[in-house]
DNA sequence: ACCTGAACACCGTTCAAGT
DNA sequence: ACCTGAACACCGTTCAAGT
């Protein structure tokens, strides 16, 4: 007798999100997603293969979500070239700062590259507004590259020698822009 | 009747940097480090807190040696101003395609702050040939987080789109230096 | 067709007992 | 003073048995 779903991978996405949230990489495990959606741990394996993959689709979810928020905001100020570009940087840096645990792992590697690949389209766009086609994809690199990297050392406390950190990413965004502008 | 150590902190720590670039931070298992001593896993604990605490020590031996080979280059070199910032770069990259795993270990904030800053010395008095003093700061962090952003995203394998990654590399370098001359 | 209990291998950690 | 065996809690994963 075929017994529907008692939870799904929509419901098991959402609840490892969650869990990321509050306990960190290392507290997504098995078993506190399979209490978060009312199952026991073997459960988990009729819809996911192991837990990597399950890691896989939180990272997915949290690139698509990270997508969504980069779109809008660009949208939303509808400025074209180099304040663009500026925005895109605070607007990331203001999600990784409201999620940083879901920044560290979109950024990690465990997800599709395809799924990360469209979170940067929005910064390709920009890039070429500013640098022409030619360029665009070495431009765009030179931002997200800069601005994950500062957003990383920033979650990790690497930013101990003083100093303001916000100073400090607006010159980044300043130096950076300026320079792809002349080029 | 007291007993020699059977083993020590600078070989667990050495053991514990060799497992890491064999089987990745997941395999740096007490266990695992134990049988690469000679010794059962209880006794790590005589002279380790917990696996966390081994961890950091290998992040700090890793970081060490990263801040060697940069001292060393940077030396030998002897370039003053743009070039030497250049040269940082790239032999940060060269030392990260070497060993992988350190490299993400050491800017993933599991060492102490003392021995990562101590890391970018070289670069905060390359920084300060180029900008000045008043900018060195900001400047350096620039270029450390795009550096660091940018083989960040290589080692997982971000940069799925196409392109030469060596001429995007490159291509960063040159914007970022001419940026900084400039200020 | 999905769920469960039982089981196995593996891991971090503690602790009393050895030398 | 350091090392060990035994033990405990926890985790990922498999599988036969339930409904």
């Amino acid at each position: 007798m075929p017994t529907p779903s008692r939870t799904s991978l929509d419901a098991i996405t959402a609840a490892g999100g969650d869990i990321l949230d509050t306990r960190g990489l290392p507290g997504l495990t098995m078993q506190a997603v399979a209490q978060a959606v009312g199952v026991k741990p073997p459960s988990l394996y009729k819809h996911v293969a192991d837990r990597d993959a399950l890691v896989g689709l939180v990272a997915d979810a949290a690139a698509t979500d990270l997508a969504t928020h980069l779109a809008r905001r660009g949208g939303v100020a509808g400025l074209a070239g180099r304040g663009e570009l500026a925005g895109l940087a605070r607007s990331l840096r203001a999600w990784a700062t409201a999620h940083p645990e879901r920044f560290r792992l979109v950024f990690s590697g465990h997800g599709s590259p395809e799924v990360a690949a469209a979170a940067g389209a929005p910064l390709l766009k920009a890039a070429r507004d500013l640098v022409g086609p030619a360029d665009k994809l070495s431009a765009a690199r030179l931002l997200t590259a800069w601005a994950t990297g500062f957003i990383s050392m920033e979650l990790a406390g690497a930013f101990q020698l003083g100093g303001n950190v916000d100073a400090a990413f607006e010159y980044g965004i300043g130096r950076l822009t300026a320079a792809l502008h002349e080029g």
